[in-house]
DNA sequence: GTCTATATCGGGATAGAC
DNA sequence: GTCTATCCCGATATAGAC
């Protein structure tokens, strides 16, 4: 693997496990056994090493909320299962995603202070998020002509979901600080379903329900060292 | 005014204006126009301030929500109005104490990082907060006793709302970054209060949409700067 | 590409006069 | 309490040999 590439994964673990701001260019380096002249052989420092992340971050963002917008729906092709087990897979990947980089979600305003670029890309993301919401909540409650109040609720309703979306890893971080990644990713998922869970049609409960019961299952064993 | 209350006064505006990590010690001081020395001799240091600043935030937040959770419901003593409005009253309260704290909440993650102390009481708050959302949820919402589900369903409400209003104000600054702050602040509690709508009682609706009627006229209007 | 050595700089912190 | 002057350190960044 190249160096430069490594530099990359390297940095972007210390940053999540160390916050970004302990993180100096030479501990990189440290970490990688190269000397600091090497690591800025390859990049102009730090901050590029920042650029290069959150450009990587945007380019995967974009390639699965993208085609959440589509008009089609979900994943765009041809549907498969149903419209909440769609969400629920489109949910978890972009969890997963936002885990891989969980640094950033946890100070967002520093970075975004420090770079105008990821400033305004984090933006975009976020309207993206939005949009996406917008679609995964249409799916969801799907059926008839709304009033206008039902049309307030819907557009809160994606607001809802897009700002747990966004949030969920720090917050749950809070309050469960050792809790399994793979069940913060799950909570995560089952937390946002179920606030359309009002809004949704009674057959639907049924996929909320079974998660909801496999998670008290996760929790009940104890294997993902929960609370 | 006593020179120690100013420094926190102007390291508080500079951190909520420029980001926490963009402010020096000296610029706090040159901010005031004393010397670096006479910042030293009131505080040991940047941190000494920051300690002291979440010191009082956290005194001031425990001051609104421990009320609140008392068991007779909102604000201990003889209730006044409706439920949803002592709600609004008390996210309004809740949220205007956050805004004078900002940068604290655009970065939660850093000062966590740095400071254990900070980092158990921040825990705490939003366990408070936590606490407090069922308490307003349970009074919203009211009446029958729950199934399972709607009990499931209650928990996950509550905890919505405990996210929204726990971060709101980043969310909201990076959907609409120049907002008037009174704005920003109706927005998020109307839009807390719409995640409990579909749990509410039919003549509670009132109130809501009357909210959101005023919200449209002060969008209109133009006088907050909007989007 | 990688290393070692070194220059630079900004911010944190202290000493001592007033 | 407040100032000036200064020190110190850690992180960034570069030069030049290998």
């Amino acid at each position: 693997m190249k160096t430069r590439d490594r530099i990359l994964l390297t940095a972007c673990d210390l940053f999540n496990t160390l916050g970004e701001h302990n993180v100096a260019a030479s501990d990189i380096a440290a970490e990688m056994d190269i000397s600091p002249g090497n690591l800025y052989y390859h990049f102009k420092g730090k901050d590029s090493i920042h650029l290069s992340l959150f450009a990587t971050l945007q380019r995967e963002m974009i390639a699965v909320l993208g085609p959440a917008i589509q008009t089609p729906g979900l994943f765009g092709e041809q549907k498969q299962g149903s419209a909440v087990e769609r969400s629920w897979l489109f949910l978890s990947v972009v969890l997963e995603l936002m885990l891989g980089y969980r640094y950033f979600y946890e100070n967002p305003g520093s970075l975004m202070l420090r770079f105008p670029e990821i400033d305004r890309g984090f933006r975009r993301l976020v309207h993206l998020k939005l949009s996406a919401c917008e679609v995964v909540a249409a799916e969801l409650v799907a059926g008839e002509a709304p009033t206008d109040r039902q049309e307030a609720d819907f557009n809160s309703l994606a607001n809802t979901m897009s700002l747990t979306l966004s949030y969920w890893l720090p917050y749950s971080r809070i309050l469960y600080p050792r809790e399994d990644r793979t069940l913060t990713i799950h909570r995560g998922v089952l937390q946002i379903l179920s606030t359309c869970a009002p809004y949704m049609e009674a057959e639907q409960h049924g996929f909320i329900e079974e998660c909801r019961q496999l998670y008290s299952a996760m929790l009940a064993s104890g294997e993902y060292g929960g609370v």
